[in-house]
DNA sequence: TCAATAGTGTCTTTGAGACACTATCCG
DNA sequence: CGGATAGTGTCTCAAAGACACTATTGA
């Protein structure tokens, strides 16, 4: 009962850790992809898992969210979304650990994003070829982060902020259908996409084997067009929204 | 970094409270309401909260969820759903306090429920008629949980937890306007809810004024059978779905 | 010319929404 | 009968989906 905190005297309850992790997905060579790291001791050591970290105390959640994303990939200013949080009694065998998760979406252009240079260990991974095993209960959080992204790219322009500042259509086309994990029909993709009104046209051009590419940009100042994109119905099952 | 919860030592870190809040929702009289409990100290003395208090260090969140709501309600077996997590600095004077969130959807008739007694200061409050400010963060978190509950109406048979065993199919109608804020069709609503083939007749009827009402229950054993409710398409500027 | 990729047009079917109608009770 | 509430039928219009067509490049 919140009477109780009213009573609270801090040496009379066991405290948690409370730690923050962030699901980072980007897109590489046009695949989905998350950023994970290698554990270099016990427990789990050699294990990958999600990025994250313990809390300080005079910050926000989400402050810490982006300070580890900072200190893993070095991009700021992208889209980050609180997910769930964990706090099984057992899943960290050291001490009651809380687990606050966030989900981040980072641009594919972002150079500093390779720099997943070979000192620390930390590497993309393609969500379709993840390791057969995580840490912890990393398994879990990752599998409900990417059913999360998927679930709300229908009705969200999530998709954007996974994407370079200009772009074909098609490329984008090609985005939902990796995350939706299904082929959508090219005529009513286009058809949709414009009526939204959500895009420029830019002058650029992109040259390739065939027809060259007209390429876009999300435009910033859109009213409050809506862009709902719901190909599929089977956004049922997931608890927790 | 994960890598540094490796090297973790206990004393290292500071150590935030963890409590687990619930924000609780019943129908009463036909309108939805949700409980809250009235503080008798400082902080907030006198202000209105939302139940909750501190995780034990061998239970899950969601068994701490389920304690608190039993402490409160008496109540077992209901619809829970974790919410989102608020850990701001500021947000308790007395120390640095992280809250997992859950909603909880509690059927009406459940008599132990009207045990709003008068030696403990707890409450039920209308929606629509809530107490103008609420202790700590609780406005924020509370609009949040509304805000949710109504778009996951939308997509799931979440309303279907709010009600007793039987029902009239207007009755039904009648939760989702309520919770959608929005007047609906009465031809439409039958046919959808029909077609849906979540419900089955029972050989009941409830008789009143007018024409009798036959009653109907939800089907718990229909197979993948979806429901999905989608007569608002503005369930796009929440963050965090 | 063809292969390859980009982009458009159009027909059909579905289903949301509006709204008028019928049904069954009480007095 | 009329008022009150329950429940059904049907028309219209917009949007989803299928799919065939045209366009523009390089070799």
């Amino acid at each position: 009962m919140e009477e109780s905190a009213a009573t609270y005297d801090p040496s009379r309850y066991e405290r948690p850790s409370v730690t923050v992790d962030v699901v980072i997905f980007t897109l590489q060579n046009r695949e989905l992809n998350v950023l994970l790291v290698n554990r270099r001791r016990w427990p789990y050591e050699g294990y990958w898992a999600i990025p994250g970290g313990f809390i300080e105390m005079n910050e926000t959640l989400e402050q810490a969210a982006r300070r580890e994303l900072e200190e893993e990939t070095g991009v700021r200013d992208v889209y980050l979304e609180q997910l769930c949080t964990f706090g099984d009694p057992g899943r960290d065998p050291r001490t009651r650990v809380i687990s606050v998760t966030y989900i981040a979406l980072v641009r594919a252009d972002a150079q500093r994003l390779r720099a997943s240079d070979e000192s620390t260990d930390v590497s993309w991974f393609a969500v379709r070829a993840l390791p057969s095993a995580l840490a912890f209960d990393h398994d879990q959080i990752l599998a409900y982060a990417i059913s999360r992204l998927r679930s709300k790219l229908e009705y969200t322009t999530l998709a954007f902020q996974l994407l370079p500042e200009v772009f074909s259509i098609l490329e984008l086309k090609h985005i939902y259908e990796q995350i939706l994990g299904e082929k959508l029909d090219k005529g009513n993709f286009y058809r949709k996409i414009k009526e939204a009104g959500i895009l420029e046209e830019t002058s650029l051009v992109r040259e390739g084997r065939g027809r060259p590419t007209r390429l876009w940009r999300f435009s910033q100042d859109r009213g409050d067009k809506q862009f709902v994109f719901r190909w599929r119905e089977d956004r049922i099952n997931e608890k927790v929204e």
